[in-house]
DNA sequence: TCTGGGGTCCTAGGACCC
DNA sequence: TCTGGGGTCCTAGGACCC
């Protein structure tokens, strides 16, 4: 008996949030549209809408029937926000994810600029994901918009390479979300993520071994899943561009400039070979929040409001954890400064929480191990070794007792803030 | 014209124990 | 008194991804 050959895909939504944005916008089909701005582009565009239309509730986000001159235009825009998604329109101009809005407003000043709204995405990617678990069960989350799926025990998973059942999964979706998307089959993640990006948007792309050589080897190494600007610097610094000449150099070789690991896993990738499986099922090993402020913050001129903005993190964190059923025991913090230098600090716990107060103590103390000179641009909290709340339940972990001394010692509020700043 | 927010994984050194 | 490995945990930083 012989084992079926592994077919693997990887699914990955064309230009995902504004897709969705584009349902609920139809006017806004083929015009350059970004996401992005945060908080602020959602006040511009609902102070804009309050003015022109005043009788309508707008916070309820149905804009479908307003006229294109009330979205707000990138140009003059003014602040820290980056773009999340930009349509294809947008991308003609050279506006891209992670670009500043300022920067694409000097290359697009007419494109649309629409805030990010989470809670559609999620809604759409939960959509599109119950349709293929519906169609081929093993199915592994990559995030919002992309997933992996093993196709290789589906019925029909085999067709065509895996042709026939990404185009069903395809139709699936398009007919239930009006969404599209762009599929890469192939014998691992690895060349199936590589394929995905083949023909986007809405395209099929099937890779076979015996295509390795021919379709995969001229393409630049950074195509590879992991390799990113930092080690493509380096292969470029020893003449290294393609994967062919990845695939050429010694193992030896690699692992002795890249180290043992990565050298090793160099090699391989370079050779197409992966053997990850695709995994239906993953545990957080950390919750975190954190945020840039609209303007840089002295630890002593801006105590008050910097303190006022931890707190509210370790309550978020705090949330986050208790929603999800989660409690941690190593806390952590996270600052960048004006020159974008980032610095961490964590302090591992006896027992796990996730209590506000108890996380907000122990942020304190390791935010009195950092040295505050520079002005702060960025501050974030992050709770780390999760385990399931009943997991941890027995007394050995949780030290009721404890927890509630502490909270009370923390959430004293404006004492412990002084301490701190 | 500076560069978001939420994650994972790896490395490397020191402490501590056997 | 000095020496060696190995294993695990903790901490800090960095690369990378979506």
């Amino acid at each position: 008996m012989t084992l079926p050959a592994r077919r693997i895909a990887h699914l990955d939504m064309d230009a995902f949030y504004a897709s969705v944005e584009l349902l609920r916008y139809p006017q806004l089909k083929g015009l350059p549209v970004v996401i992005g701005g945060g908080r602020r582009a959602e006040d511009d565009l609902l102070a804009r809408l309050r003015v022109a239309l005043p009788e309508r509730d707008w916070t309820a986000h149905d804009l479908a029937d307003i006229p294109l001159d009330f979205f707000p235009r990138l140009k003059g825009y003014v602040g820290r926000g980056v773009i999340t998604t930009a349509t294809y329109a947008a991308r003609q101009f050279g506006v891209g994810s992670a670009m500043g809005l300022m920067k694409a407003a000097r290359l697009c000043p007419q494109a649309i600029l629409l805030p990010v709204d989470f809670e559609q995405y999620r809604h759409y990617s939960r959509r599109f994901k119950t349709i293929i678990t519906d169609i081929a069960p093993v199915m592994e989350d990559r995030g919002v918009d992309e997933v992996y799926i093993d196709f290789t025990n589906v019925p029909g998973g085999q067709r065509e390479g895996g042709r026939v059942l990404a185009r069903l999964i395809q139709k699936s979706i398009f007919d239930d979300t009006g969404l599209t998307c762009s599929v890469g089959v192939a014998p691992n993640k690895l060349l199936a993520k590589m394929a995905s990006e083949f023909d986007k948007p809405n395209g099929i792309s099937i890779v076979h071994e015996h295509q390795l050589t021919s379709v995969i080897w001229p393409l630049a190494c950074r195509k590879i899943n992991g390799i990113g600007p930092k080690a493509d610097e380096k292969l470029r610094g020893h003449g290294i561009e393609t994967i062919g000449q990845l695939a050429a150099r010694e193992p030896a070789w690699l692992q002795q400039h890249f180290g043992e690991k990565t050298g090793a896993w160099l090699f391989e990738a370079a050779h197409g070979r992966d053997e990850r499986a695709v995994v239906t099922h993953s545990e957080p090993v950390s919750i975190s929040r954190e945020t840039t402020f609209e303007r840089d913050l002295h630890a002593v001129r801006d105590k008050a409001e910097l303190g006022a903005i931890f707190t509210r993190l370790c309550q978020s964190v705090a949330a986050d954890l208790q929603r999800k059923g989660y409690v941690g025991r190593t806390i952590g913090i996270k600052l960048r400064f004006d020159d974008f230098q980032s610095v961490t600090r964590d302090q591992t716990l006896e027992h796990y929480t996730a209590d506000a107060g108890l996380i907000r103590q122990t942020a304190g103390q390791c935010l009195k191990r950092v040295p505050l000179q520079r002005r702060l641009r960025l501050l974030g909290v992050r709770v780390g070794s999760l385990v399931h709340t009943a997991d941890a339940a027995d007394a050995s972990s949780i030290d009721a007792g404890t927890v509630a001394r502490q909270a009370s010692k923390a959430s004293g509020g404006e004492a412990s803030e002084q301490q701190l700043f």
